[in-house]
DNA sequence: CACTAGATGCTCT
DNA sequence: GAGCATCTAGTGA
């Protein structure tokens, strides 16, 4: 009974995550009362990528990997960092994109007093930390992100913090840097890796272990 | 900056 | 029980 708030998840942001996972980069992303803009992103799929939570089939935890497109998942890392996903792939086949880094835009006391004496870029670095400034909990995995018009002119404090929203980046085209990922042999052809290049909120140390010597700026 | 070790709790066999 | 799609503090240059 969720009052017809089916996803308005666009058309254009659904499929193979690898070629998605781009695209969401310069996106903001709110919840939580924090909005930030996606600069490093991961491509997860589904039984091909060994690496993937899917890989080995449906389980409770990765069941919104095989959901619809549009929504989170939000899984437990080491017992301390939520990290979250978006799914991208239609329902019924696996695949989504990991959220790795982010610069927070609006609600930067909030995302502070989540992480204390955390310097501004280094607030959402890690996909623990970005999960953390946006107060993600397991409770929020499979839940519906509503997709909003690029002109969407939003006030923040009005905004409802259980709620999920993307806002895509549109208008000038963004420079993006990307490197295959490292220690998954089967997928090493392809680029899973994808980051606004130069942008301080990525640390350098490890643009440089994931892309040796090439896409690197 | 580079490297190491330890924390921490859910998930699945 | 084992194993994590990680992070931080600590060390040494």
């Amino acid at each position: 009974m969720s009052d017809g708030s089916e996803s308005s998840w666009p058309a254009e942001l659904v499929g193979d995550p690898v070629e998605i996972a781009p695209l969401l980069l310069g996106g903001m992303l709110l919840h939580g009362g924090v909005a930030m803009i996606l600069t490093e992103v991961e491509a997860y799929g589904g039984d091909q990528d060994p690496a993937s939570h899917a890989f080995r089939g449906r389980t409770p935890r990765n069941a919104p990997m095989f959901g619809p497109p549009g929504h989170l998942y939000v899984y437990l890392s080491y017992g301390i960092h939520r990290a979250a996903n978006i799914v991208t792939t239609p329902d019924g086949v696996a695949g989504g994109v990991l959220l790795r880094s982010g610069r927070v835009v609006a609600g930067l006391e909030l995302a502070t007093e989540r992480r204390p004496g955390i310097v501004e870029t280094r607030l959402a670095r890690g996909p623990g930390n970005l999960g953390r400034c946006l107060a993600f909990s397991l409770d929020d995995s499979g839940s519906a992100i509503t997709c909003l018009p690029s002109a969407t002119n939003f006030d923040l404090a009005a905004v409802d913090p259980a709620l999920v929203r993307f806002i895509p980046h549109a208008g000038d085209d963004l420079a993006v840097s990307h490197g295959p990922r490292v220690g998954v042999g089967a997928a090493q052809e392809s680029p899973f890796r994808f980051w606004l290049a130069g942008d301080p909120t990525i640390s350098t140390y490890r643009r440089a272990r994931d892309s040796p010597g090439g896409t690197t700026p």
